[in-house]
DNA sequence: CTGAAAGCGCTAACAA
DNA sequence: TTGTTAGCGCTTTCAG
């Protein structure tokens, strides 16, 4: 930067001014000034001009696992969001390494980031928000962490089961079956809950049956849809509600295979996630899309309002609610 | 890092000097200061560090799709290879926008990170290099730049090609279909190139019928499938390389409904990338591992020794093959 | 082995 | 409007 106040015959806080503020700067020197500068080919130093200015532009988002394309869609919402307000979003793949998460949080931490996304291994939050008295502000992302002390952005899983099995139940269904476990994982307990309140709504006029699975591959999907496929046509289920997209595409696999029953004529199957997985099935699945997009963006937009306004923020839970996406798989 | 000192009783350069050589500090002063750090909570700030001592402990990752796994894997791979030597990964997703990549090129230049891994849009290689002097060494994934002025690390998808040609020829097959498309894509050609190798080599023993697609995706392997099962059964092909798992897993699909060829009785089929949905299929598909995590370690290799030893560095160019995967659908 | 001081590249008062 | 100067928080000579 000396150079190029040199080179302009100006002073290196001319220079500056130039950067950052042009405004204030002369029309003519300015042109001198930028002249020099591409003429040097200078590019400024974000270390330095943060450590002197005490601002970053970037954000960091530390992701529990970036092959779920659900939290992909996080950080692109988080992009879209932090561009417009001139941020930009770099990304931490903690693999669902708890040890992972707090390394990254803390070189984020020391770098001092504008401020950080966090979606966590659930289990894993509450100790990493405490693990380091985090001197940035950090929202949480698809879990809400005990402490009160940073705003969280989940997805409703409960209203997804319930939209799901309302949808069945919509177009006819009367005996739904709940695919999925293990019920542990809260998305998956959730989601069931959802289910069983579309189907208390109907007041006994739907029957609902509820096979846990040990996890949510599809060959859970497929095992269980070979039990529903043995069964006498008349006390099957005619709804299959799935934990995820790739449990349904199991079933529909399976419902396939040996004459079992039709998809979508004698039973409709409805996935959850919008995976590729909804997509590439033979049968193309209903399914659920989660709102990553809408949460990257919400978060990011709750954590910009902290960073620039410490004072009167108050941190928020936001649940944000899934789509119904209709597709083969569920339609008569 | 001045309460510190004031703190543990000893001159700034002093606490520096146990953060950064402890074995040059007598062991009394060091517990003091020490105790000093956790007392008060000091955390270091990284950016000044940097900019005084002129090193970065971050290398920056841009890369063109991380919803494809194969460039997870080289993100895997990076931060194995990286840790390894005390260096973090960080990711920027151009998520397939030549101006985003420029976009993070920048940041990361000007954030004077260690080094830069570049896995681009091949189309957009050269552009990016070209567009700045960048001032970070900087090693391309996937794809050969024409500037010989990096390290490039790519995966040989002629080799893949050959090698699931062979696997098929070697277990029996004698009329091999290449499914796949568009050519302009250079994988594709690339598969096709090495199928047409390993077939040349029969001496005429085996044939290869070639059906191109629009694109990779299930449907049109389903389109390709279905064209294949119509054929009469004597002059079907009795081995498919597709060029995609997602390909693979269409044609499949396809043989399995309308009482087509079954897989892998009468016909083998291989695909290509080892996706889940490999592995999700209905029959386990045989396919290609790609060296997705070798090809990160190798770049981020690469890109160390560049950075630590600049002055005898050659830049080279590696070619790392995939592996065979065998599973259900060619094993008979 | 420890302390003092210069400086990394930049920003932001403050003066001129 | 432009120049001067004091830091930002740390590393690193260089004396002591």
């Amino acid at each position: 930067m000396e150079d190029v106040a040199r080179h302009a015959g100006v002073a290196l806080g001319t220079v500056s001014h130039v950067l950052n503020h042009p405004h204030k700067v002369a029309p003519a020197t300015l042109e001198r000034v930028r002249r020099s500068i591409d003429a040097l080919g200078f590019v400024p130093d974000r270390r330095a001009r943060a450590l002197a200015a005490g601002t970053s532009n970037v954000i960091g988002f530390v992701v529990v696992d970036l092959s779920n394309s659900f939290f992909l869609d996080m950080a692109r919402g988080a992009e879209q969001e932090a561009q417009r307000h001139g941020l930009n979003v770099l990304l931490a793949n903690s693999d669902v390494q708890p040890e992972k998460e707090l390394v990254y949080m803390h070189l984020f931490d020391e770098e001092h980031v504008a401020g950080i996304l966090l979606a966590p291994l659930p289990t894993n939050a509450d100790d990493v928000l405490r693990a380091g008295r985090w001197r940035r502000d950090v929202v949480v992302l698809n879990t809400v962490p005990g402490d009160p002390d940073s705003c969280a952005v989940t997805a409703d899983n409960e209203i997804g089961g319930y939209l799901a099995a309302r949808h069945l139940i919509d177009t006819g269904r009367r005996h739904l079956a709940f695919v999925g476990g293990p019920f542990t994982l809260s998305p998956v307990s959730d989601r069931h809950r959802g289910v069983e309140r579309a189907v208390a709504e109907s007041n006994g006029a739907v029957r609902l049956t509820t096979i846990k699975t040990s996890n949510v591959q599809a060959a859970d999907g497929r095992k269980a849809g070979r039990q529903l496929a043995a069964l006498p046509a008349d006390g099957r289920p005619d709804g299959i509600v799935a934990a995820a997209d790739l449990v349904a595409v199991g079933v529909v696999q399976a419902f396939l295979a040996d004459g079992g029953p039709r998809v979508p004529d004698d039973v409709s199957v409805i996935g959850y996630d919008n995976n590729r997985a909804a997509w590439d099935s033979e049968i193309p699945l209903s399914t659920l899309a989660q709102p990553g997009e809408e949460m990257g963006r919400e978060a990011t937009r709750l954590l910009i309002e902290e960073i620039r306004h410490p004072a009167h923020h108050e941190h928020q839970r936001v649940h944000l609610e899934p789509t119904l996406i209709i597709r083969q798989s569920s339609t008569r």
